[in-house]
RNA sequence: CGCGGAGUUGAGGAGUGGUCCCUCGGGAGGCUCAUAACCUCCAUACGUUGGUUCGAAUCCAACCUCCGCAACCA
């Protein structure tokens, strides 16, 4: 009864193009925080999925010459194939938002939020392009004009919409990011979304004509609209743990931690916290928010040439090599830099070299010293140990990964200056109990190295696990590259 | 002056008053158990100008530079 319960989500990623290191990165790091949490004894439930209404899929459908539905479904195959790439976890539960259950769910907020008195008609104005003939939003335009179109005025157009009175939890909201200042992390976001609450919310247009816009849930009651592809996405993360015809299974497991992109900040934390106390539930309990993977300074984009492709890193250097990197060389909430270059430094310094020579080191004086082999200490007696406690996993309650995976390199370095230090390989000749001794000891700190990578990196832990149970290795566990 | 963030050695990061720390890269030694791996030592940095202080990367002011966001863009 009183067992441990841990609810974590991705966003869902929109399935209008194919994944990039930035999906990568937020299934990875989350993943990483699910197992670490399974490692403390919760038990987990982790979700992600993909987001498939909308009128840039409905668009890119059509000009792909395919039914929507079998454009998403294609699409939606890829992030699933990802996240098995990814070695995310087995029992991870992968959502789409064309699944009958989420959209029922989706229509059923709505009606509450709807009872609740926060959805209004009201008209909205939209700059239309008759040159690109396609809506603008003001961020699509360079001076109040379309780029592409630029001697052409933008016309307005009007429509009915509905929307969501967001306005309505300003105060909520604020209340909500007061009382715990850890609700959105790191703490320069949550500065950053309170102060966007505290200047006066706009409601926001939660629909749209299904006429222009026929990809998406219809709005319960009104065939004439669409449901806005945020309203309907956002509730998948009470729709897949039961929400609303399953409540026990919901009480269960929520609130969520959420992992999010930086472009995400508001919606997840302000709209998506206003929609959920209109429909009488209770916030998350977490918001995590990434930075960016940028390379060589700029955004990654197919005309610059600079996208790097997460499936070829893993075809080249393996799974384990990708994880490592996201773990430890990207920074868990800046935007942080990549290049192909840099991850061959990284997978060739800190893998090749430093754990994997390790480990092919001290198995090789174990195996050939006859070393007598001794119990290695159990995952709790590991988890007591108070360096461990403070560098591991505190690091990795507060989400910071790569304090934690520094920690296990630190002490991976200690064991190198050991070796150097002890010289156990030479003292077999003239001190044969004393060099064992020391052996036995790297072989301990090993195995302790394994068990803290073991939400990090699986399966290396597994093939490390095993070199040090039957005292062989069979090949390197990362080549040099 | 819209709001917010950031400027630390060649690169990337840590560091909220007391000789600037880590990783990669560079230089010089050493070791041989190991995947031309490993260890030790060395060099180079706190955007600028002032101020507070016995003492500042850290506090204050001004300036310069870069980057997000400015709402429906999923």
């Amino acid at each position: 009864m009183s067992e441990k319960k841990f609810y974590i989500t991705t966003t869902l990623p929109y399935v209008n193009a194919k994944a990039h290191m930035g999906h990568a990165m937020e299934f990875v790091r989350a993943d990483i925080i699910a197992r670490f949490k399974e490692w403390l004894g919760y038990s987990v439930f982790f979700n992600t999925g993909t987001d498939e209404h909308g009128l840039k899929i409905y668009r890119k459908a059509l000009e792909q010459g395919k039914d929507p539905q079998q454009y998403v479904d294609e699409v939606s195959k890829l992030f699933k194939d990802l996240t098995q790439k990814l070695g995310m976890k087995s029992d991870l539960n992968f959502v789409r938002t064309t699944d009958e259950k989420h959209m029922r769910a989706a229509q059923e907020f709505w009606r509450r939020c709807e009872k609740n008195g926060d959805i209004y008609k009201k008209n909205y104005k939209i700059l239309y392009c008759v040159g690109c003939e396609l809506e603008k939003t003001h961020s699509d335009l360079v001076e109040g004009r379309c780029p592409e179109h630029f001697d052409r005025e933008l016309e307005e157009i009007e429509e009915e919409n509905y929307f969501f009175r967001f306005s309505k939890y300003t105060q909520n909201l604020l209340e909500i990011y007061k009382k715990n200042p850890n609700f959105v992390r790191p703490d320069f976001r949550l500065k950053e979304i309170s102060s966007f609450v505290e200047r006066e919310l706009e409601d926001f247009s939660i629909s749209r004509l299904r006429e222009k816009q026929p990809w998406g849930i219809p709005v319960p009651g009104d065939e004439d609209h669409t449901m806005y592809v945020w309203f309907d996405a956002l509730v998948n993360y009470v729709s897949v743990i039961g929400w609303p015809e399953n409540m026990d299974v919901f009480d269960n497991w929520w609130p969520v931690t959420q992992y999010a992109g930086k472009d995400n900040l508001r919606q997840q934390s302000a709209m998506w916290q206003a929609m959920l106390l209109s429909a009488g539930l209770s916030p998350s309990r977490q918001i995590i928010i990434n930075g960016f993977v940028i390379s060589d300074g700029q955004k990654m984009s197919k005309s610059i040439g600079n996208v790097i492709d997460p499936l070829v890193l893993i075809e080249e250097y393996g799974l384990d090599a990708l994880r490592y990197y996201i773990a430890r060389e990207i920074h868990p909430f800046e935007d942080s830099d990549m290049t192909e270059d840099k991850f061959k430094n990284c997978y060739n310094a800190n893998l090749a070299n430093s754990l994997g020579n390790t480990l092919s080191r001290v198995i090789k004086m174990y195996s050939s010293y006859e070393v007598e082999s001794r119990d290695f200490p159990s995952l709790q007696e590991i988890q007591k140990d108070r360096e461990v406690e403070e560098n591991f996993i505190s690091a990795l309650n507060e989400f910071n990964i790569q304090k934690a995976t520094d920690y296990i390199w630190k002490r991976i370095a200690n064991m190198e200056r050991f070796i150097q230090d002890q010289q156990p390989f030479k003292t077999i000749k003239t001190s044969p109990a004393k060099a064992k001794e020391d052996v036995a000891y790297l072989m301990q700190e090993l195995w302790v190295v394994s068990q803290l990578l073991q939400p990090i990196m699986p399966n290396s832990a597994i093939l490390i696990e095993k070199a040090l149970r039957t005292g062989l290795l069979d090949s390197p566990l990362f080549l040099r590259k």
